[in-house]
DNA sequence: ACATATTAGATATTTTGATATCTATATTTT
DNA sequence: AAAATATAGATATCAAAATATCTAATATGT
């Protein structure tokens, strides 16, 4: 056994699960709370113990035998593991409802992500502030990130403006998009793209609400 | 082989991808097209052409050999089997930046659910109008449920709040929460809960960002 | 008319993720 | 001090989901 032994590959779900759990670390860190067992854990996000266990083993959280999972010690490692020890800047295209939902979303800064710009085409919005994020013309975006070498963008706009507005993006430089438009957007390898998609939870649910 | 043989389960994932092929169907019969290939919907969704023929065969997506499914045939039975065919009304609580945005989303009705009142405890929204829905207080919303007979319930409020109105959502008949508040709601048996966290999509941006 | 290509349909396989079981250890209780 | 208990850690099993392969049908092109 070596010192480079292959990391496992950590599952999308166990990603998706990191946040909650974080959470809830947040705030026993808070109550000066220094061990945690995944049974508490597990009656907190109603998730099985060994899901929890498996998920905090995964990333290689500290823990004590018998005594539980270290709460300083694991919210360092997922807070590495997603990066969000750090802020990564961000501009948002799109200040419509959702767009000025997200920018009024003061959570953002426990998970690594700095909004600093918004962007829109209708005069109205440009040059004003939206919860204190100035919002500048769709036009100026190649050069701002450019000159700001910004890596990553979240997309709030409609279905339509959203390919052209990710190829002027990608050409700027941008690697990551959130993208929150209804569209499957094109993108050339190496650049990520994360679509988020409400209705899908909305079909889950009206799916459970039919087959009872 | 009788008349009443087992409907295989249907996918929790598959179900989550309903809607995107919906929407695709919707732009298709816009223009008029009356069949459409597994290949064809690959290429837009960028999924495998073998995922979209199970998918669309378990909801019983009617189809011609060689030729595709059929376009108007398939919104149908994925309309039916979401329910999305008629529409559901649906009380909103917390009319922050968020729940304003929902208001303001006008997408739902092609999604089976109605908003038709807002519900919040802020005297300034109290009896205001968000993107033409009435705001009530939060102290009417037992009655109001109840005299409506009311069965959907979108909850966008702080997490701190969340259970309270959860336990009165509940006591006064409501039987599905669509839940945007960052808690795990306690609810009895039979009353369905479906949450959202944007914060597992951003987690797996970000995770995809530093693996690179 | 015949050959070719494309497709839904069915089945099999593989991969991923969730769950169960067992063990060793530290803590608490008696 | 001894027994009981709760836990992380490891391994094994099971279930869900994705992917591959094969078949038969039906267009299309020559």
């Amino acid at each position: 056994m070596g010192l480079f032994h292959r990391r496992k590959e950590i599952s999308v779900q166990t990603i998706r699960r990191l946040p909650q759990y974080l959470r809830i670390f947040y705030n026993l860190h808070a109550y000066g709370r220094e061990l945690v067992s995944s049974t508490y854990l597990a009656d907190e996000t109603h998730l099985l113990p060994i899901v929890i266990k498996k998920d905090l083993q995964a990333v290689g959280a500290p823990s004590k035998l018998r005594a539980g999972f270290k709460v300083a010690g694991t919210i360092e490692v997922i807070e590495k593991f997603l990066g969000w020890n750090k802020l990564n800047k961000a501009f948002l295209v799109g200040v419509g409802h959702l767009g000025a939902a997200l920018l009024g979303f003061d959570g953002f800064k426990n998970h690594g992500l700095e909004i600093v710009a918004a962007f829109d085409t209708h005069p109205e919005k440009v040059a004003s502030t939206v919860h204190g994020v100035p919002v500048y013309h769709t036009a100026q975006l190649s050069t701002m990130i450019e000159k700001q070498n910004l890596k990553i963008a979240v997309l709030t706009l409609p279905a339509a403006a959203a390919q052209g507005v990710t190829d002027t993006l990608v050409a700027a430089g941008v690697k990551a998009i959130w993208n929150f438009a209804p569209v499957n957007l094109q993108v050339p390898d190496g650049v990520i793209v994360q679509k988020e998609d409400i209705s899908s939870g909305l079909a889950e649910l009206c799916a459970k609400l039919k087959s009872k």
